[in-house]
This record gives structure tokens, sequence and C-alpha cells, in this order.
DNA sequence: ATCGAACCGTTAATCAATTAACAATATATG
DNA sequence: CATATATTGTTAATTGATTAACGGTTCGAT
């Protein structure tokens, strides 16, 4: 699985912005395999495949590795990106901070519903979707953002497609059909409450809570 | 890997309410194997796993299929939720419609600023987090959604595990802490877009548009 | 300058997940 | 009723991902 590799790196990101900002330089295998949950051996292949070299007895360079992992998963490349669909799901990621070093940058927003158009969402004009071919070709935009009702979902993905988008981050809850070559990331939010449900029938019978000190970093989330 | 599995009994869960839509009443190993986009023995493996027999000429109940998997991912059991941090991805969360058949019910929401609390979201009256003890204990609640900014997570964390929740849905863009036999599902936005960000890296000279027939099904969810 | 510990790079071993293969079986057809 | 066929249940083979093991290097200590 390539994916469960990207997901690792991301990971990675994380605790080296962690570690930067604690004033370490240097981190070793061990260390991240720790924070991570994962072997140090699988640490080091992870970092042979991004070409990173360490040294014997000091481990990694953070400010190195951080440059190639950005670098690996293009996030330094800002690309050009569009959301359709200006409800509270695209407002909260309008107004969101993950735009930063995300390797996109939010160039216009688009609705169909006359009460949004023309307003102002955190300094983007609203604009009605029927402009969306125009300035997808005009700006430069590769990719968009889906925060459509499942219903009117395919229809814009085909409008993206045909203005020649190449990549969709899909929010609605419904699977979406793009042609070989557009790449398609799905963010399906019920997915995430279902496998919650999930776990927690395991946890049926929990034991009284222990004290907060022995909190252990959660390594569920890969 | 567990997850692999939870997340392909949910897309089928998925395929087979369309399935059903379209009056259907069974369906074989391989309809369902390709539309996930796996082999048909993986499919027969899991049913296997859930205990369902197919027939040797007609394949699986759809109707028995589904009891069967809302049961394993405990969709059927609505536990009690609360959620915190009301701004605008809160809002679009409380007003969506992943509730439903989610094994999860919205009976609270909370937050810390004055000029929200008390207003009426989606039926749900917004009080302030220093409730939130008493009502997690007063109302069977066994949840938490977070959706406050990062800073402010931990401390949430606290609250809710002080109260003696046993399961957080985190949006918030940073990792929790939380003792073992607390389920932490982590819904990291950011890595999604990373995610895209990465695959998009290598379709860069995309082709030129394909006519719209020949879409495919997308096999990148998994 | 030599020793020894800490850590990397790499290869081998293990473990897990996926697919392939095929005998068994129920149903449709004549 | 007999035969052909589609599809299951199950076991074996394959592939892939993860961890373990260990020789090789650097660096600090004596």
């Amino acid at each position: 699985m390539q994916r469960a590799r990207i997901f690792r790196l991301e990971s990675y990101l994380d605790h080296l912005a962690e570690l930067k900002l604690a004033g370490r330089t240097t981190v070793t295998s061990e260390e991240l395999a720790g924070r991570v949950g994962i072997s140090s051996s699988r640490v080091r292949q992870d970092f042979i495949y991004l070409q990173v070299e360490g040294k014997p007895r000091s481990g990694y360079e953070i400010g190195e590795l951080e440059m190639l992992l950005y670098s690996e998963l293009d996030l330094l490349h800002e690309k050009g990106m569009v959301l359709i669909g200006c409800g509270n799901l695209g407002r909260a990621l309008i107004f969101s901070g993950i735009w930063e070093h995300s390797g996109f940058s939010l160039k216009a927003v688009f609705d169909n519903q006359a009460s949004v158009i023309g307003s102002v969402v955190n300094g983007l004009t609203v604009r009605h979707v029927r402009e969306l071919h125009s300035v997808v070709r005009s700006e430069e935009i590769v990719a968009g953002c889906l925060t459509v009702p499942a219903i009117a979902a395919q229809g814009v993905v085909q409008m993206l497609i045909g203005a020649g988008i190449r990549g969709i981050w899909n929010f609605a809850p419904t699977e979406i059909k793009a042609p070989a070559g557009v790449v398609v990331e799905n963010q399906r939010l019920e997915q995430g409450l279902m496998t919650l449900s999930f776990a927690m029938k395991e946890t049926r019978a929990a034991p009284i809570r222990p004290d907060l000190e022995n909190y252990v970093h959660d390594a569920s989330s890969s």
C-alpha cells in the first residue's frame, strides 16, 4: 500500500515540526519511530526511499528531512484550487488554516445560490458556477474542492473535468466518477464516524479512568 | 491492518444501498468486487468473517448483508455524542446528514464564546463548556466530537475524559493524547490535501481529456 | 591512538493481506 | 431426471509490508 507510506511521511512532518520547535536539529530513527508508533527500521527504510542520509552517531538532520518531505509530497509547489459549494462545510474550509503548506492555494469560490453569490468569504468573492469554466482556464487552476450536496456532486465533477482540472478533493458523501488521469481524494466524514463506532464496540466494558499521567501517544491514526 | 477491513465493510454498505435502490435483492461476490475494486475472493473472505452464507448460483442476500454489516459496525446502537467547538466546522457537522445510521446521536453542543452560547443550532442550544461534565454524566454521553482550535484541543480532551467519555472524533489539527481505553479517531483534513498533492505530482503531464463515457469507478478511496 | 558505544544502511526473516485455484453445490434447462 | 453452469467456500500460492538482525561508521572518551 503506497498510501500507508504517504501517511507515514505526513506524520513524520508533524513530529519534525514539533521537534524543531523544541530547538532540536537532529533526530534518530529510534526516536521518530517511538513517536509515530512504528519500528525504527521502518523509519530508516522510508528515509532511504527519500534518499536522505543520516550520520551514525547523531541521526538525521531535521531541516534536511523536512525539505525532502516537502519536496516528496510536492507541498512547496503551490497549485491553484477552486472550491465549489459555499455552505457550512465550504465556509469552514475557506476559513481554516489547512491551506498553509498544503501544496495548494485557494483561488476562487463558487456556488449556485443567489443568496451567497457576490458575498465575500475570507477575502474571496463567491461567484456563480457558470463562471467556473472560464476562471479555471484563465487562472491556471488544476484542482477542485467539492463541498456540494451529494446530488449535485457528479454534475460539478463534469464541469471541473470539462474545464481541464486534474485533481478533486471530494467531501460529498457519494462516490464520484472521473476519467483515468484525474486524481480523486475522498474525504468521507461518515466513514470516520463509523470507524469510531466499530472501535468503541470493543471498548464497551471500559475500566475506571486511570489518572491523567499515564496518557500515551495515540497510535490509532495511521 | 484491521482498519483496511473496516473501510471495505463501509464501502460494501455504500454499494449495497445503491443496489437495493435499484431493486436488487441479491448480489454476487464478483459484482461487489468489481464495484469496490478488489478481488471476488477478498469479498467472500470478508463475508465469511461476517458469518454470512451465500448460495452457489444466486449470491448473497442484500438485506442480510446490510443487517450484518450494520451490526458488525455497531451502527444501530445509537451512542450519545457531544460536539465541542461551534465554529464553522462544528456548525457544518451539526447541520450535515452524517449522523444518520452512524452509530451516534448528537445530544449537545458546547463552546466557550459568549457570542454563540445560548444560540440554537439545528435545534440544539449551544452551552458553555463548563456544563460539559454534568451533561455528559446525566445524558449518558459516551463520545465527543472535537472541532476546536488546535491550541484548545488537549484541554477539552482532558475534560471529556474526566467526564467519563470513551471515544473522541478529533478534527483539531494536532495529535491529542488519551489514556488506553479511550478510542481516538483522527480526521486530519490537511492530510487529505497533502495526499492529493502527492498524487497529482505523478499526473503532471496529463493526457488530453478522454470523452466522458469512459469514466471508471474511483478505486483510490480505500 | 585506540576502544567502545550509538546509530545508520542493508539484507534476511517474519508476518499479514491479497489473489488464485478448485472442488463442492445449488439451480436452470432440456 | 440428467446435465451444464454459475457461484460459493476453502485452501494454497503469492505478493507486500513490517520487523529483526547485524556488519560498518562515526565520534567521544581515555
